[in-house]
RNA sequence: GGCCCGUUCGUCUAUUGGUUAGGACGCCAGGUUUUCAUCCUGGAAAGAGGGGUUCGAUUCCCCUACGGGCUACCA
């Protein structure tokens, strides 16, 4: 049978990491098997609707490379791929389900059980609607058929009906079985007032009807797994597979990772940015592929020691068995690091691609974008990184104090001296290396104090890349004006 | 509170009864005739605790502790 996988996020905002390594795992679960991934919107609740979220999404995925083989904006033989547009499904199911005895009208006001579960919670109880106590609740179980009817008329939920007394076992690849008694469950709403289904009912009935095969999300719907089968049972469907995954941590802290966090600390949550929330992967000069290779490596290991993937790498190497159990907290600066491995990694000319490095470059000389890109490349954990390194562009504004304190007893007018002599030859700058090396060996000064004093006459600081790549990029009459600039400056 | 899931270096993880418990990020120290946020070498750093089972437990079982999730007419 072909796989069919489903990645069904809501439309309440901008995707956040946690989900889109669902997506991801979704993804290439269902490649690494040669199945299909399906996109379903799940905007059954139209309260927390936002505006925008739903491309968004797709615009996020597409951007890491993970396409939908059918969703809303993908034509597929399951449609429609929105829970909005499927409500006669639902409705049709809920029919099906009454019928037979499974789920029944409830009338209960939301005021009402807001406080009957106030009340068990002064008491130190749990609330529950279930096979308990279900009669002394209005309801199409306790109402005889004519005051059902008439209550009918207005609002009405409806309720699965849990058979108390029972175990309901069910299954996880990840975990292993797990076994929970009936009693603790809830009659859980699967038709809300508005007509609308919840997450539990509109799951159970999508997945059956798209014929998903294996349903991989995140550990917080694990509680909720034997609502769900007993839901499949009502139906006499089978069940498909699930996995559920475990969640990505706060870096420091507690809980799990949250929107809120990116805010407060600074780090990207988001692979995209969204309306003025500027916390995406994207903009802060990661590459996809090191944002979705980080993601992977949370909760995930290849079995090998190789760390960075490609998304055809990852598809090839993906096994759901080396899908950890415990949360994974999420590092930035791990994050930061395979993403300069990819960088480092990358084409020069993929990387001018990138609206970030061409903006930034968008000042610099045409002929040289290349090789500034091919001197710095290695030295970028995010392309923002580049505007600091081509800061060498630039004559130096100051010199690093501590820096130039040390040097100055050192000689450092003499150093220049000879700098400057071989720069007004016709030495190529590809030689003076050596013969700056020769004439230091000579003069019984250690050529490390030469390099010193040039990388500070050059870029004013004593770190950087390669010098004389630099001055061979800023040429040698840059680089002369700016050795005499300092040496004027040492000697005052 | 109840229910469920989890627990190996600071962090991500390897190991599925016998290992000097391996790797990666970060950190520290060296090296690469200069710098470096590159690269190379080295170092510090871990099985939550207690009981079992076993010749032998990080690995299997139980208890405790800790962490997390769920407990909505949200997903």
């Amino acid at each position: 049978m072909k796989i069919r996988v489903r990645f069904a996020p809501s439309p309440t905002g901008p995707l956040h990491i946690g989900g889109l390594r669902t997506a991801l795992f979704n993804y290439l679960y269902a490649k690494s098997k040669k199945g299909s991934f399906i996109l379903r919107i799940e905007d059954t609740d139209q309260n927390r609707y936002v505006e925008g979220s739903e491309n968004y999404l797709i615009k996020a995925l597409n951007w890491c490379g993970i396409e939908p083989d059918e969703g809303p904006n993908t034509e597929g033989s399951f449609g429609p791929y929105r829970q909005s547009e499927r409500k006669k499904i639902y409705k049709d199911h809920i029919d099906k389900l009454i019928n037979l005895g499974a789920a029944y009208y409830a009338f209960d006001s939301e005021d009402q059980l807001k406080k009957y579960r106030q009340e068990d919670e002064k008491n130190g109880k749990t609330f529950l609607y279930g096979s308990q106590n279900r009669i002394k609740f209005r309801n199409s179980l306790t109402l005889n058929l004519v005051e059902t009817k008439k209550a009918l008329e207005g609002d009405y939920v409806v309720r699965l009906k849990v058979m108390g007394g029972a175990k309901v076992n069910v299954k996880d690849e990840i975990r292993g079985d797990i076994s929970v008694s009936t009693d603790l469950l809830d009659d859980k709403i699967l038709l809300k007032s508005d007509g609308l289904p919840t997450y539990h009912f509109a799951n159970v009935v999508d997945d059956k009807l798209m014929e998903i095969t294996d349903v991989i999300r995140g550990e917080e719907w694990l509680p909720s797994l034997p609502i769900h089968k007993l839901i499949y049972d009502a139906f006499n469907w089978s069940l498909p597979r699930f996995m559920h995954l475990p969640l990505i941590l706060k870096p420091n802290g507690k809980g799990k990772l949250s929107k809120r966090d990116g805010l407060k600390d600074g780090y990207p949550v988001f692979p995209l940015k969204f309306k003025e929330l500027n916390l995406g992967f994207k903009e802060r000069g990661f590459l996809s592929e090191g944002m979705v290779n980080y993601l992977a490596l949370l909760g995930w290991n290849s079995g090998t020691e190789n760390e960075i993937f490609n998304l055809s790498d990852l598809t090839k190497y993906f096994s759901i068995k080396r899908v950890q159990k415990g949360g994974a907290r999420f590092d930035y600066e791990k994050a930061c690091w395979i993403n300069q491995q990819h960088i480092s990694k990358s084409d020069v000319r993929t990387l001018m691609e990138q609206k970030i490095v061409r903006e930034i470059l968008e000042k610099v000389d045409e002929k040289k974008r290349i090789n500034i890109l091919n001197l710095v490349k290695n030295r970028l954990k995010t392309l923002n990184d580049l505007k600091n390194e081509i800061r060498f562009l630039d004559d130096p504004q100051d010199y690093d104090k501590k820096s130039v304190i040390k040097l100055m007893d050192k000689g450092p007018v003499k150093i220049m001296d000879q700098i400057i002599k071989l720069l007004n030859s016709d030495i190529k700058i590809a030689d003076m290396k050596q013969s700056l090396f020769e004439w230091g060996k000579n003069e019984k000064i250690p050529f490390g104090l030469i390099m010193q004093t040039l990388r500070l006459a050059i870029i004013g600081q004593l770190s950087g890349p390669d010098l004389f790549q630099i001055c061979a990029l800023i040429g040698k009459d840059v680089s002369l004006k700016r050795v005499q600039k300092f040496k004027t400056f040492c000697l005052k």
